[in-house]
Order: structure tokens, then C-alpha cells, then sequence
DNA sequence: AAATAATAGGTGTATATACATATAAATTAA
DNA sequence: TTAATTTATATGTATATACACCTATTATTT
């Protein structure tokens, strides 16, 4: 669908606003398609970029500032998402004995396997849902990037 | 910056993983670009595009239908959005008298006020901060509407 | 060493998304 | 014309973003 049949508005200023428009509307769709296929695994997908996370350390444990660090939206209330991925066993959280302010978090067993499984199924959503030839892709990073390049 | 810097971490599976990445990282950065500016006017970024779908049908009121099929982020809970700028008094809420189910909404002068002062602010920080040219913007569009032909 | 500052994480509040359910009004069917 | 269905909006709950503030701990300064 085209943005203006989206938001049912042709009324842009230029190009520019109507592609910032269409980044945030095509975030939107992109994270509605990944919650689609994360619910059968009872998370959000905001639980899974932090499971995705603690996977690229893994073994090794990491603490709760790293994990913000690394979360695409760097607002993120990484405690709040560690508390429900905790209740769900998926987490296990410690307190740094080298830095007693710290908390380290690692994945647990069940954390691994709901990762692997729900990884699996991630992947091929996008993929499906992506429709994007290397080259295009390329093309589209230089061009986000290039948007960001003001860095206010 | 670039992806890799922001979100510490170049392990992509390829390019076209890297790029929903990066649409959703180059949301989140409007976003909050976009919220800066509306501080100043005591409003969030979703309350101006609700003040915004109004002011494209002044001065006739819309209903709440209307209003949540035109905003970016489908699953927004419009009554509660217009719970709070009726609170403002930037908008009036009244039932429809052909359809006494729906309630219409309408600006009300101190809206009016509040989007033409915000909107200059905004469109002054989107131009400052959205670095492309006429040409780019038009190649981004294309590219984001391509990614989302599946159209699951 | 004691005082001060900086840092890490937790917590509180407002607002938003996401989705289920409730309620009232309008439409359609029997 | 009553009953059933659909539609429009509101409301409830869980989770998230955004941001301020608190507390414990560590680092730095005097």
C-alpha cells in the first residue's frame, strides 16, 4: 500500500516529509509484522531484541547498561523488560560481585531454546515480508543513513 | 552515526536484515527529534498528528473513525489521545447528531494557535535534521514502499 | 580518611501501543 | 416490529516509551 492510501493524505510538502513520514510508518508496519509472529511465543518483540542481545554475549554476562546501549529504541526501559523476561524464566539476574551497583543478566536454558525457536520464525517473516533485493537494500541503509547524517 | 555504531553490532544476517533494522533505529531518531521540538508546546508527537488530521478537514469536525484511519501508527487508541487535548481545550468533543454513535471532533481556537506555532517549529527542525535532496527522498520513498509490497 | 561527585540500576508517573471487551446506537434480518 | 448483527466509541489491562528522581555503590577530590 502506498503511504497516501495509508494515511490517506497526499498533502505532503516536499519529498522529504512525506520519506520521514514514511520511515515512521514503515517502522510501524515492520513491527506489527514481528509481533505477528512473536506472539505464539508470548513475547513482545522488544522482550526479544534484549533475548537477541544477551544471545550475541552469551555465554557471557551482560549488564543492564550495555543492554540499553544496544537496544534500537535508546529509550528503553531495560529493567522494566528484564522484570517481565525474569518472571518468565527466560533471564536470570545477578548482582556483579566486581561492581555491587551493577546487575548482570544471562540467559537461561529456557531463554536459549525460546530464542532459537522463536528466531527461526522471526527470520522467516521478514524474509517473506521484506521484499528487497541486496542491491536495494544497500541503497536503502546509504540512504537512511545519509537522513541521520545531521546527528542534531 | 552508522547502524553498527548505534546499536553496537555488525553481525547482520545481510543487507536487507540490516535495512528493517535500520528503519526502525531511523524511527525512533525522528521520533525523538520530532518530540524535542514539540516540548515547548506541551504536546507529544502523536497529540500534533491527531491536531494536524483535524486542521486537513477545518473547519469541519471528524470522527474518531476518520481520525484513526489516517494516523501512522494504526493501533493508536484515538479516545484516549483526545481525551488529552480535550483536557488542553485544544479540541471539542461533541456526538454527532446524524449518528448519535459517533463523536465528532473539532479544533478549537487555542488548537488552532498551538498547531500553526508547532507546525513552523517542526517543520524548521525536520528540515534542519532530515538530510536528503529532492531526488534521494523520492529513491527512499520508492525503496519503502518496495520493502512493503508483501503487504501480509 | 571524609566529603563530594559520578555511576548503575530501580521506581514512579504520564502517555502511548496493542488488544480485548463493554455499551450504546444503527442497520439488517426474521 | 422485534431480534440479531454490525458499527462507533469508550474502557480495562499489559507492556512499552520517555523522563524524573531515588538509593546504593564506586570513584574522585580535598
Amino acid at each position: 500500500m502506498k503511504l497516501e492510501e495509508a494515511i490517506k493524505s497526499n498533502k505532503f510538502k516536499n519529498e522529504t516529509q512525506k520519506a520521514a513520514l514514511n520511515v515512521l510508518y514503515t517502522a510501524w508496519w515492520l513491527k506489527t509484522n514481528m509481533s505477528k509472529g512473536l506472539k505464539e511465543f508470548g513475547i513482545t518483540h522488544e522482550q526479544y531484541n534484549v533475548l537477541r542481545i544477551l544471545k550475541g554475549k552469551y555465554p557471557d554476562q551482560i549488564c543492564v547498561r550495555d543492554i540499553a546501549c544496544r537496544m534500537i529504541e535508546k529509550n528503553s526501559n531495560v529493567p522494566r523488560i528484564v522484570d517481565r523476561l525474569e518472571i518468565k524464566k527466560l533471564v536470570k539476574r545477578t548482582t556483579s560481585q566486581l561492581d555491587k551497583r551493577e546487575t548482570v543478566i544471562s540467559l537461561t536454558h529456557a531463554g536459549i531454546l525460546l530464542l532459537e525457536a522463536s528466531t527461526k520464525s522471526i527470520d522467516h517473516t521478514m524474509e517473506t515480508v521484506t521484499i528487497l533485493t541486496e542491491i536495494e537494500s544497500i541503497q536503502l541503509n546509504k540512504l537512511l543513513e545519509k537522513l541521520r547524517s545531521s546527528e542534531v
